[in-house]
DNA sequence: ATAGGGGCCGTACCATGGTACGGAGTCAAG
DNA sequence: CTTGACTCCGTACCATGGTACGGCCCCTAT
C-alpha cells in the first residue's frame, strides 16, 4: 500500500505518517531502486498498520511520542521489565488523571446548577469552584 | 500586593500572571502616578486573587484560556443560559474524556499483566491495545 | 506522449500554554 | 544615597503534536 492508504488505515493525514517517521515511530520503506533518480514509491504493509494503529491507542491512553517511541523500540526486545514499568507508571498518572477529573466534574456540576436556579443576578461564576484551590490543570 | 505575590498565591510564576494579563484573564491595575517616568508599581487585592484561583481550577476543568475568558466575561454579566452551556458542554466533554480515559486505562492493565507473567520471548506489546481501532487521541 | 494525481522532501508554519531574557525603572533598608 | 531586590515591558523562545507548501519526480491512463 502507498501512504495515503497506510494514513487512511490509521485514520491520521499523510503528513501525520511523515511526522511519525521523522520521530522514528514509523519506518521509512527503502523507495525501489531501478526509477530515474531517487527511486520510486515507498510500499507499507500490514505491520505498518498494526504499528500505527499502536500508536494511536497508546496516544490515547496518555503516552507521548517519546514513551511510544520507547514502547516500540522495547516491542523488539524482551525487557518485560522495563515495559511493564512504562506501563504502570502511565497506568497512574492516569488514575490520578481520572480523579481529577472526576471532582472537576463535581465542581463543573455545581456550575451549571447554579446557573439554573431561578436566583436574582448572575451566576456566582467565580465561586462556583471555591472547593478548588488553584489546583494545577493537568498537562 | 504586588505581582510575585499575586503569584504565590495563585500557586504559579511572575510570568504567567503576565501572560494572563496580556490574554485578557486578569487584569493590569494601573501603575500609581507620581513616580519618576512611567509610574510605580501595579498593586493587586484579594479580587485578583479569587480571579486567579478560578482561572486555575477551570483549567483543571478542561477549558481553554480562551473559554475562560468568556467565563469570566460571563461573570459580570446575568447571561445565566451562556454560563450554563458552556459549564454543560464541558461536562459532557469531561464525562467522554473520562470514559476514555477509562477504556484506556483498562487496555494498560491488560499490558502491564501481559509483560507481568512468565511467558518466553517479548511481551506483546503491539497487540496489547487491538481492542481500540486507533482511537483518537483525546486533544 | 502527455496530463494529472500521487508521492517525496525540506522547510515553514500553526495553536496552546507557558518560560526566559535584557534593560530600564522603582523602592526600601542600611 | 547607594545597594540590591523587585517590577515593568517587549520580545524571543520552548515543547508538543501536528499541518501546510512548493518544487520536483514518478506512474498510469488516455
Amino acid at each position: 500500500m502507498t501512504i495515503a492508504t497506510l494514513a487512511a488505515e490509521g485514520g491520521v493525514g499523510v503528513e501525520t505518517i511523515r511526522f511519525y517517521q521523522r520521530r522514528g515511530l514509523l519506518d521509512t520503506p527503502d523507495r525501489p531502486r531501478g526509477a530515474g533518480s531517487g527511486g520510486g514509491i515507498r510500499r507499507y504493509g500490514p505491520s505498518d498498520v498494526r504499528r500505527l494503529r499502536f500508536i494511536r491507542s497508546a496516544q490515547a491512553a496518555g503516552f507521548t511520542l517519546e514513551q511510544i517511541h520507547e514502547l516500540l523500540a522495547l516491542d523488539a526486545t524482551d525487557d518485560r521489565a522495563r515495559a511493564r514499568t512504562l506501563a504502570i507508571e502511565r497506568l497512574s498518572a492516569l488514575d490520578a488523571q481520572i480523579a481529577h477529573l472526576e471532582t472537576a466534574r463535581t465542581a463543573l456540576r455545581l456550575l451549571a446548577q447554579e446557573c439554573g436556579n431561578g436566583d436574582a443576578g448572575p451566576c456566582p461564576i467565580l465561586t462556583a469552584f471555591d472547593g478548588g484551590h488553584g489546583q494545577a490543570p493537568v498537562p
